[in-house]
DNA sequence: CTTGACCTTGTAGCCACTACAAGGTGCATA
DNA sequence: TATGCACCTTGTAGTGGCTACAAGGTCAAG
């Protein structure tokens, strides 16, 4: 498989692949006589737990720590639970926070009358 | 006002306020006999007006537009209020993405049986 | 044998800061 | 008067997680 199979295959671009690459998220695969590189099955498998990790919000470090945990399925998965556990009260926080934003925003937007800038509600209330 | 005086007051630091001036959101003050930035009210109230807007979570390029609107009070205020419904739009939109990612995190944390990384459903439900 | 899709490397850009380094200023204290 | 120290100055580079080129190489179909 070429890069760009692959990455239709993951819902991402050549270069996010190379880019992962370069950051060793993933490994150097092999080349094709053609200097290509050469994906199979274990890299694609590799690549979609990136890719699912980090649509639920994990950030690069975090993969790589979830990344080198299943790498060895002896051991305890108190390590993986306490990453995961972080990043959930993360984004609990950002959804409080996104919450309020949006109560305030909503309130700015509705008390706009239409009229001129120098009554907007919405200037109102950034000028303080 | 010394810059640090003002980023006190502000919630800021000198490099934020710098930054501002650097990419023009600011304008340069006029500055002291020893070469220090001079800063007064209005300033003050200008770096206020963006603060605000940032922590609503307006990008820098709708500031300086709400800057540029706000600096005309006669015109009408449908360009204000059609940057902030918008990013009003954009907020409810992330905020679906996040209550439904909190959702899949939580079902994943909840299954977690704290086993061995073998069994792990969080590992599981990352591999696909 | 040419076209065109794909691949290669390398570099630079995005946003909104943040973090230095190396040096200048200004005020209180010994 | 000297010194220490907090603050200021400019400039440059780094952050995360990609994304966007440019300039060239590879390969299968027509």
């Amino acid at each position: 498989m070429k890069i760009g199979a692959l990455a239709r295959k993951t819902g991402t671009t050549a270069e996010t692949i190379r880019y992962y690459e370069r950051t060793g998220l993933l490994e150097e695969p092999p080349r094709t006589a053609g200097n290509y590189r050469d994906y199979g099955s274990t890299e694609l498998a590799r690549l979609r737990f990136i890719r699912r990790a980090r649509d639920l919000g994990f950030t690069m470090a975090e993969v790589r720590q979830l990344l080198s945990l299943s790498d060895d399925p002896s051991q305890s998965c108190e390590a993986v639970d306490s990453i995961a556990s972080l990043h959930l009260r993360e984004v609990d926080r950002k959804l409080g926070d996104l919450r309020k934003l949006r109560t305030e925003l909503r309130h700015m937007v509705d008390d706009c009358q239409h009229g001129a800038v120098g009554e907007c509600r919405i200037i109102e209330v950034l000028s303080g």
